[in-house]
DNA sequence: GTGCGTGCAAATTCTTTGCAATGCA
DNA sequence: TGCATTGCAAAGAATTTGCACGCAC
């Protein structure tokens, strides 16, 4: 499950860093989106509520938000700048190939297929970027 | 293993598409990537071949021989435009976090995973995008 | 009060597009 | 020869940076 907002604004404290009003609305969109956003998207979201929020704060906040381990990028065939609510622990992304909407899910047993991947190709694996789409049960459900 | 040159020289000749000094240049310049490689990248590395080829061109010919599977675009943590020479079949790409070089591995048995996480998150999965990073041979060698 | 964080505007970088000229099939 | 393909230059989009001011702590 995706962090809240507050868990999010309590990141934030335990940072050291201030919450000012700009990062409260960029948060509250990004916590609040159903699906994957990017840059611009947050922009005009936190925009709703903040309307003197600035682009050059919505890059320097997601970034920041990043760091802190609050937002996870996410990358799909089209856009690559795409930011995600992050799950506490270790988890991948689910994205939906029609309506875009996003979960996470965190029982990932990649160990056979790293395992695998590692002897036949003599790498080390040390990371795993997994990334799975197709439909969400809504879509699936409306889809003839 | 990645096509080579001539064979993606041929797929080029079977989709009836023409095969240009340019063109000829930009595939060997992907072709012989040991690493993924970014526009920019091939440019650079294609001019030396074919001092008269134009950025544009390079753009274009990435994208006709992503197209024709020639080609699979690779996403990192940093660069998110990136090629690489794409097998024959299915596979995934696995690359090393401290030079760069990519290899690709197609042994993937993503069936248990997929079937895991449909199954937690109710997603009917129909793709999946794996990427491995660690250590190449060669780099774990060399390192202490 | 002290800086961190902000907005604005300009600079930079990457990518795409229009169009006449070129050259492959 | 015909038409796909190219190069150039310019447009466009996305992201970053410099700097003085304002506000959270």
């Amino acid at each position: 499950m995706p962090l809240d907002a507050e868990q999010i604004v309590h990141a934030l404290n335990d940072r050291g860093l201030r919450l000012t009003r700009q990062r409260r609305a960029v948060v509250d969109a990004v916590a609040g989106a159903s699906s994957s956003v990017s840059p611009l998207q947050v922009f005009d979201a936190a925009r709703a509520a903040c309307p003197e929020l600035g682009l050059t704060t919505v890059y320097r906040t997601l970034e920041a938000l990043s760091e802190i381990g609050a937002l996870r990028r996410v990358h799909g065939p089209d856009h690559c700048e795409a930011f995600v609510p992050a799950g506490a622990a270790h988890g991948h992304t689910v994205v939906c190939s029609r309506c875009g909407s996003v979960v996470e899910f965190t029982d990932c047993d990649m160990h056979a297929v790293v395992v695998a991947a590692g002897e036949q190709t003599g790498y080390r694996i040390t990371e795993h970027f997994l990334q799975l789409s197709g439909e969400c049960p809504a879509c699936a459900a409306e889809g003839t």
